[in-house]
DNA sequence: TAGGCCATCTGGTCCT
DNA sequence: AGGACCAGATGGCCTA
């Protein structure tokens, strides 16, 4: 988790300044790893499984789904009585026709999740972050989180930027001297508030993105 | 070893 | 009735 902690402010100054390589370092600094990362996202249904996967392994969904040969019945036996995931609660044996309609709809779950999870992969593919190999990929809260400050990001980004036109509109453009009061919004500071190497007090970053769950603020954790 | 993250199964609820 | 969605439970994998 902690990641998380740290995406709300430092990762998206980093995806502010110069998106990929630096967001790479802050935001992911804690998600780093080595390259023999977990690979979640393509469970490999034919992989070296244990002949008798325990339950909710990507093999025990295989079986589960319908993909498993003649034993299904004995795994299936097996699960329920180990009462893991896949067993009902009550531990009853199902009728069959009841059974083929639990896989058909643990079927549809899974691809449902599959779904869910190609939609994340393609967000992760629009967020600015480091795509590299070398780096892991963002986790579920991780990418949702980095996405939601992203787009706040650009919608103050756009604002600022709406301001500006229409004081270079209703004025004669920055050539003048500029009082500091209409410039003040266009600000580096105020666009890009907490700055790299000038840590801001932890409730001026947490501020900048109200939204941001103060539980995953390591500064607030720190500081609260 | 604990904690984080994940996939999967499952039963419940709501909608068409 | 069937499908979509959701949340809880469970166990595996990986990292610090």
């Amino acid at each position: 988790m902690a990641e998380l902690k740290s995406l709300s402010g430092d990762a998206f100054l980093a995806l502010s300044h110069g998106y990929a390589a630096a967001a790479a370092s802050l935001a992911l600094g804690a998600v780093q790893g080595s390259e023999a990362g977990r690979g979640y996202s393509a469970p490999d249904l034919g992989g070296e499984l244990p002949a008798a996967p325990a339950p909710g392994t990507p093999a025990a969904a295989a079986e589960s789904s319908g993909e498993q040969s003649g034993d299904e019945d004995d795994a299936f036996e097996q699960r329920r009585r180990r009462r893991g995931p896949g067993v009902p609660a009550d531990g009853r044996r199902r009728p069959r026709e009841q059974r083929s309609l639990r896989l058909s709809i643990n079927a549809r779950e899974r691809r449902r999740m599959h779904d869910l999870n190609d939609a994340l992969d393609g967000l992760r593919a629009v967020i600015p972050y480091a795509h590299s190999p070398s780096v892991r990929k963002l986790s579920k809260i991780a990418t949702l989180l980095l996405a939601k400050n992203y787009i706040l990001m650009q919608a103050q980004a756009l604002d600022e930027m709406r301001r500006l036109v229409a004081y270079l509109n209703q004025g004669q453009g920055l050539a003048a001297p500029v009082a500091a009061a209409p410039l003040a919004p266009f600000s580096q500071a105020t666009a890009y508030p907490f700055s790299a190497g000038a840590a801001l007090p932890c409730a001026d970053k947490c501020a900048v993105f109200p939204g941001t769950p103060s539980a995953l603020c390591k500064h607030c954790d720190e500081k609260l």
